[in-house]
DNA sequence: TTGGCGTATTGAAGCGCTTCAACGAACAAG
DNA sequence: CTTGTTCGTTGAAGCGCTTCAATACGCCAA
């Protein structure tokens, strides 16, 4: 080995492969001080910071963080586990929590379990093993065992997009059916009372809760409002456009003056086909989405839509697990965020009849 | 410290703080034992290796992770430093490395350098540091010294989306001069001839390739091709429906037959706008655009587009990392593969005068 | 000259693992 | 009963760092 070689003979050491003993035998110096040069540089004379530096620079040392967080035990990382790094609700998450992290001088790594369950326990455990300091987890639904099988080695973690469990964990989610109660409650000011919730399937919880706002949102206004539930098979655009031209194909007197989309694709879809026969957004149809995507913003006719606040959520979590981390006093909780109302075209006041 | 009582004790250990000579005291055998239960469970006895499983389970142990590595000197870990985690090229870029790094039994870390050149040299030495195995990077424009200063400490960094350095490390690029070749010639091939170039600004590498490939295609083309060549602020939506304005207020015989766009966000804002004035596409005008984003096949007229091969520059990218770590022989090559065109409605074949 | 004190430096112990030469037991062949 | 093999197991050495008690070195006051 050529490695090897050149280590035995004391005067060259393959670059990158430094030690800081070697480096403490370039300066003349104890390994300690190497050390101290790095960690407390303050307590060290300046002559010999000097020499120490000029011995790390020559050799190219790169400092081992394998044994550095070995020999104190701590950690200067965190992961997250995303669900689905596609989705720009998590991008967001992860961009909050990236800052908070930064702010605490810790760097957030993460890992991508592409919406498959095994992965995503997969790097629970990588995570685990790899001695963080602690973990985000932004889950799929289900069981949440391996989560639990990481923090009973004493490692926390928090979700987030999902609520912690009762008094055992912290986590960050977003009031859906207030989400939902906002969308409708929007369409409702604006006079319009005959309302559509179209989303699906209804099995997913998040849609499930928008829906169930909305209907709390149409009993509580009372005067005659209805709503009718159309469920999709999916939250695509060609859902969307799939029923916008159905509910083009009605008459007039048929149609809802207002549609609450539990998705912004696929309120984007139904613009599209209504638009295309002439059904005219907003003046015949007011229409609002969710989750201030881009098809939201970028459609033909801007559309209104509910938003969660991604960037803050992601901030929150990063800040309760640094919390956690810390020790001292904590008290397990699940931040509860309101959803956003964000206004455009789709849903302005026209003079409607 | 109660750890510290604990284990002292030699009853108890807390969770998760198990080491693996707790477990061969537990089980009664020698610390080798259990390291080969672990790594080589196929030269120990059964009965010893159920002990040991036993031991292991009771006490809740868990592999360190850092203390392996630094044992061994081997990585299981690449890092992957992207630029931008909100970019779907990027992300299905990442989806490929991901697969082939799991193939060859190796987890991917992601960290997220967002558009921030001092994050992504921090990131770089992280990842340094932390000893992984090679590291992938999607760089920002802009000099790679951090990169080249992780490559001279014996750690391979393949880059994606930018070429390697000749002879000095390896990369993954898409020929962006082909691409736009492609698109101009398909909209040559189908009698569009005054043909206009959409996009900008042409400082950016990638948009200036791409005009320099229509300008060959339609230079090759001859036969009286004409190509005009708008540039844009940026690659937007709004940028789109601007351009797509302008060309709707020309007269019929002014305005191009055929739209090469630089970006699926700026072909989608031309459709809009064009569309909007009653320019229809593709009769009138068709257009191409590039990137193959949901823009292009979520519009409301399905978007031709050129696209790159995100998922497979990945796989590709992490293969030759693989390749460069294994040591052997290894040739630093830039890998440039071929951008492909997905026809949509917005060029398809009308009878247009 | 001696004692005392603060500052700078030293180096051994230990973090939890892998590796590997060495050992022991069991068994077959001579 | 010996010798040789094979198979399973052992435990010390070492990976590169941090930590901390111990020491060395001034330097000033007594």
């Amino acid at each position: 080995m050529v490695d090897a070689h050149l280590r035995g003979s004391g005067a060259l050491v393959a670059p990158g492969t430094a030690s800081m003993s070697d480096v403490a035998k370039r300066a003349g110096v104890a390994l300690g001080t190497v050390s101290n040069v790095l960690n407390r540089p303050s307590i060290v004379a300046p002559t010999t910071r000097a020499k120490v530096l000029a011995a790390i620079d020559e050799l190219g040392f790169v400092r081992n963080n394998l044994a550095r967080s070995l020999a104190n035990g701590r950690a200067d990382t965190l992961g997250f586990v995303i669900v689905d790094i596609g989705n720009f609700l998590f991008v967001d998450i992860a961009r909050g929590a990236q800052e908070a992290s930064a702010d605490a001088g810790m760097k957030l790594l993460l890992a991508n379990s592409d919406v498959n369950f095994e992965s995503q326990n997969d790097y629970l455990d990588w995570f685990d093993e790899a001695r963080v300091g602690g973990v985000l987890l932004a889950p799929l639904d289900g069981p949440l065992d391996a989560a639990q099988r990481v923090r009973s080695h004493g490692r926390p973690v928090v979700t987030v997009n999902w609520p912690g469990e009762e008094g055992q964990s912290c986590g960050v989610t977003v009031d859906e059916e207030h989400g939902g109660f906002i969308a409708a409650s929007h369409l409702l000011e604006r006079g319009r009372t005959r309302l559509l919730f179209a989303g699906g399937p209804l099995s997913l919880h998040a849609v499930a809760e928008r829906l169930a706002g909305a209907r709390r949102a149409v009993a509580e206004w009372g005067n005659g409002a209805t709503l009718e539930v159309a469920e999709t098979e999916r939250l695509t655009i060609r859902s969307g456009r799939e029923l916008g031209a159905e509910i083009a194909a009605r008459r007039a007197s048929d149609r809802p003056s207002g549609i609450v989309s539990a998705a912004d694709a696929l309120a984007a879809g139904c613009v599209q086909a209504l638009m295309a026969s002439n059904v005219r957004v907003p003046e015949d149809v007011a229409i609002i989405g969710y989750d201030n995507n881009h098809f939201a913003a970028d459609s033909i006719i801007p559309i209104s839509t509910v938003g969660q606040p991604g960037h803050e959520m992601g901030r929150i979590a990063a800040g309760l697990l640094l919390e956690e981390m810390a020790g001292g006093e904590h008290e397990h909780r699940t931040v509860i965020l309101a959803p956003e109302l964000f206004e455009r075209a789709s849903t302005a006041l026209p003079d409607f009849r």
